[in-house]
DNA sequence: CTCCTTCAGTCTGATTTACAGACTTATGGC
DNA sequence: GCCATAAGTCTGTAAATCAGACTGAAGGAG
């Protein structure tokens, strides 16, 4: 994975799945958009390794989704830009699809962003 | 990667974020949606390696979102089921959202469904 | 100031996944 | 029967992932 600001897809889908197409980018987006934005909690709330962690977080600020507050230093927050606010409705959307096509007849289907996100990683 | 339709996340977001949380899958149900329907098709579009497309389709099998017809043997053709189809919305916003925010000040920017999407993987 | 805890990572070594590219096997057309 | 195409599989190598231990700075309590 290299540079997620330039040199990329001409297609929008191209260059979104560049930064979308990721399992913890979609999670840790979810998360922010339910107020976490330190690194442990971030950490806790869904299980992932602190390296991936880490990578997947740089890979937010370079697309400009997230910037850390400090940009360095300790005891850092990260917080959504714009960019990354505009992703909500995707999110409802994402929520929606998701509520309508991958549980079984019947079965118990959170609501996001109300439904309880611990231990959400499998 | 196991098991793509039981036992995932409550959230909407989490169990949607199994299937759509990579880019391969992404691109693949792009190029879906603009009518390859070929192993071959999908292989050349996008510069996809075979096993690779393998394991994606066998991923978009199981989620529900495109099925195999004939479901063995050769010549097949990979069709989107109505939950793939149902992605159609999403991937609108999706292509809105990275047009308006992944692109650089005057970059030209491609326009989905409409753009050409010939070497379009990266 | 000093100690203690928290925070935001880095490091390690083992396992998994991804990749390019060659090879295989069946099919349909001529 | 012969050839091109389709849909994979195989191989060896490179990269990503993981759990879990470790580190170094910062804030707070006293």
């Amino acid at each position: 994975m290299k540079s997620y600001r330039a040199s990329r897809s001409p297609c929008p889908i191209g260059r979104a799945a560049r930064v979308l197409g990721d399992r913890w980018v979609i999670m840790i987006l979810r998360e922010a958009f339910l107020g976490a934005d330190r690194f442990e909690q971030f950490v806790e709330r869904m299980g992932i390794n602190r390296a991936a962690l880490t990578s997947r977080l740089e890979i937010l600020q370079e697309a400009g989704l997230m910037r850390r507050d400090p940009p360095e230093g300790k005891r850092a927050r990260y917080i959504l830009t714009p960019a990354g606010e505009a992703l909500v409705p995707l999110y409802k959307e994402m929520a929606d699809w998701g509520a309508a096509h991958l549980y079984e007849e019947g079965e118990a289907r959170g609501q996001w962003p109300d439904s309880p996100i611990a231990s959400s990683a499998n």
